[in-house]
DNA sequence: GTGAAAGCGCTAACAA
DNA sequence: TTGTTAGCGCTTTCAC
C-alpha cells in the first residue's frame, strides 16, 4: 500500500535546442537564431526548425536564457496587499501595458512588513528581473535595499507610497491636493468640528493628506487642534469603528470624520450605524481613495477617487521606458495625479 | 540638454562566487557550499566565505542557481483576478504556508482569459517553478497546458476552479452542500419563487451552486423552472444589477433571489435599492462567498462564508507535499470544504 | 547564413 | 574538509 513507485516523476528529460540541432545536422546558434526569431537566418531553414521543436514538443528554458541573454522581460511588482481595490486595480494597469510590450508581471505582496519587503526585493533583484515598481510598507523608512537594487543596474519606480531621499521615476497621488479638497467640501456643508483620522505618519501619503486637512482648515481661520487628529497604526475596517466609538464618548462630539482611507470610513460608517449615529445629519463622514465598496455601501461614501488602473499603466510605462533606454534614472520625473471628488450620501 | 550621459548604467560587474574564491583563495565549490550552509565545511573556511561576501557585497544569481540546481525555491499561483477577496484572501493562506517552508510565492491573473492562463502557465513551467497552483478561468475548457506541466514533472494542485478530468490534488468549496443550505434558509423563509443567478455553466463551480439550488427545491416538491434560473457570463456589480431590473419586469416577479456570487448579490442590492425594492420584505437576496463588503453593505448581506485563507493554506500544503514527495500525482486526494451559512439582514 | 566556441554563475558528482 | 571538473540550456561574438 504505502510502497513508493519506483520511478517517481515521469523525468524523461527535457527537449533542449541541442536536441533539435542534432535531428537537423544544425548548431545551435542556428537553432536559437531562429526560435528567437532573428532575421540573419534563411526562412527554410527558420521553418525546419519551427516544425522539428513543435513535434519534439520543445519547451525553452527562460533560466537558462535569461542567464545568458542577461534580459529576463520580467517586472516585479512589490505591494503592501493585493486585498484591497486601489492595489489590486493598479496591478491591473501595470499589466495592461507589460503584457502589451511582451513583459510578464511577477506581483509581490510585503504585507505591510518591512522585513518581508527586503526578502522580497532581493529576491526580484537576485532572479535578475528587468525592473521593478514598489509601494513601499507602512514599516518601511530605510530605502538602501532600493538604492541597492538600482545600483545593481536595475531600474526601480517608486509607486504612491514613495520617498524623497531616491531619485527615481515615481508616481503618486496629489494627496496635499486631495485631502484639502475634501476637507473644503466638508468646511462647505458647515463642518467646523471635523476630525481627521490619519494612517502612520512613516508614509508620506499620509503625512500629506493631513497637511492638506491641515491647510484647508487653516484657509478658513481654524486652528488645527492635535484632539481633531487620530493616528492609526492599522489599516483595517475595525480600526474605524473602535476610534468612532472612542470619540463618541468624548464630551464634544465631532460633527465631520475625514478618513485617509475609504476601509477606515466604512468602519466608521457601519459603526456610527451601530451607536444610532445618524449619516450625515449629526456626523459627515469622508474617505479616501474610492474604493469599490464605497459606492454600494448605504449611505454612499463620499471620497476622493485615485485612477488606480491609469496610474497602474503610468507607472509601467515610467518602467519601461528606463529598463529600454537604459540610462541612468537620475533625471526622472515624478508624476502627480490630481484625485477626484466623488460627492455621496455621507456628507 | 538631451546629450546622453556617457556612462549609463554602472555595470561594474556584480561579484560571483568565483570573485570570493579568487579573494580567499578557495575553490568555488567550497564558497557555494558555504553560501548554501552545507555542513560539509570547516566553520572557520565557511565563516571567513560569509564575511568575504558581506564585504564585496556579493548577491547570489538565482538564475544560475536554479539552472543548475533544478530547484527555484518558487511556486507559481494563477487565479482569474486577484482583485476579488476570495481570491487575494486565498493568496495570503498560500504566502502563510510558502514562506514558512521558505519558498517564495509568484502571483499571476488570468484576467479569466484562456489565453492569458495559456500563457502564464507556460512561462511558469519554462521558468521552472518547482510547482502550480492554478483557479482555471472561467473560459478554460481544455486541460492540456496543466496535463503538459504535470507530464513535464511540475507538481500541479488545482484550487476551486477545478475540473474532473485532471488527476492531481485538488480543493474546493462543497458548493452542492452550500447552495442547498443557503436556497433552503429561503424555503425556509418561506420563498417560493427563487430566482438563481448563476455564472457560466462552464465553471464546476457554477453547475454545483446551480444542482444545489435544484435539490432544496425539489425536496420541497418545487420543480426547477429554466425561466428562474439565469445563466451570467460576466462577474460584475453591473451584471446584478442588469439582472435584477429585467427581472422586474416580469408580470410574476420573484421573492427571492440567490446569486451564485456575492458581487453579483451586492449589484442586485444596489440597483433594488434604486428600484424602491425592499429587501428583505419584497425581495430576499442572498450571495455567496462572503465577501468582505457584504458584512458592511445595508441590508447586510445573506451569504455562504468560504474559509479562503484556509483553504489556501491547505492549497500550499498539498503542493508542498507533492514537490517534496516527488513522486507521482495520481492517487491525491481532493478535498472539500463545507461553507458556512451566514445569515444577516438581506433575507 | 551558418557554425564553433566561449561563456552566463552556479551546483554536484567524484577525487583527493 | 576541500578541489577539480563537468555540466545546466541558452546567447552571442567572431569566423567562415
Amino acid at each position: 500500500m504505502d510502497q513508493k513507485s519506483p520511478q517517481a516523476k515521469p523525468l524523461k528529460k527535457p527537449i533542449t535546442i541541442k536536441d533539435i540541432a542534432e535531428r537537423l545536422k544544425v548548431s545551435v546558434a542556428t537553432v536559437s537564431r531562429a526560435l528567437r526569431g532573428s532575421t540573419e537566418i534563411k526562412p527554410e531553414t527558420k521553418e525546419a526548425v519551427l516544425k522539428m521543436a513543435k513535434d519534439l514538443d520543445y519547451h525553452p528554458n527562460l533560466l537558462a536564457s535569461s542567464l545568458s541573454s542577461k534580459r529576463s522581460k520580467i517586472i516585479g511588482v512589490v505591494v503592501p496587499t493585493i486585498n484591497r481595490f486601489f492595489w489590486s486595480n493598479s496591478i491591473s494597469g501595470i499589466e495592461n501595458i507589460a503584457y502589451k510590450e511582451n513583459y510578464k508581471v511577477m506581483i509581490f505582496q510585503s504585507g505591510e512588513s518591512y522585513k518581508k519587503e527586503l526578502e522580497i526585493v532581493e529576491t526580484l533583484a537576485n532572479s535578475r528581473v528587468d525592473g521593478i515598481i514598489i509601494a513601499f510598507s507602512k514599516e518601511t523608512t530605510n530605502y538602501d535595499h532600493i538604492e541597492s537594487v538600482m545600483n545593481r543596474g536595475i531600474p526601480v519606480t517608486l509607486f504612491e507610497r514613495v520617498t524623497e531621499s531616491i531619485k527615481t521615476c515615481k508616481i503618486v497621488t496629489d494627496d496635499f491636493a486631495g485631502a484639502k479638497e475634501i476637507t473644503e467640501h466638508l468646511l462647505a456643508r458647515n463642518r467646523r468640528r471635523i476630525v481627521h483620522i490619519g494612517g502612520p505618519r512613516s508614509l508620506e501619503v499620509c503625512r500629506e493628506r493631513l497637511a492638506g486637512y491641515r491647510a484647508a482648515l487653516r484657509e478658513q481661520g481654524i486652528a488645527p487642534d492635535p484632539n481633531m487628529e487620530i493616528e492609526l497604526s492599522e489599516f483595517s475596517f475595525d480600526t474605524g469603528g473602535e476610534t468612532i466609538e472612542r470619540l463618541w464618548r468624548r464630551l464634544e462630539k465631532p460633527d465631520a470624520l475625514f478618513c485617509f482611507a475609504d476601509i477606515i470610513a466604512i468602519g466608521a460608517l457601519h459603526a456610527a450605524h451601530n451607536l444610532g449615529i445618524s449619516v450625515p445629519e449629526e456626523l459627515a463622514i469622508a474617505g479616501f481613495g474610492d474604493d469599490i465598496t464605497s459606492k454600494f455601501i448605504r449611505p454612499a461614501l463620499t471620497t476622493m477617487a485615485q485612477p488606480s488602473f491609469e496610474m497602474g499603466q503610468t507607472a509601467a510605462k515610467m518602467l519601461l521606458h528606463s529598463i529600454l533606454e537604459n540610462e541612468v534614472q537620475e533625471d526622472c520625473d515624478c508624476i502627480s495625479v490630481k484625485p477626484t471628488l466623488m460627492v455621496r450620501d455621507s456628507t
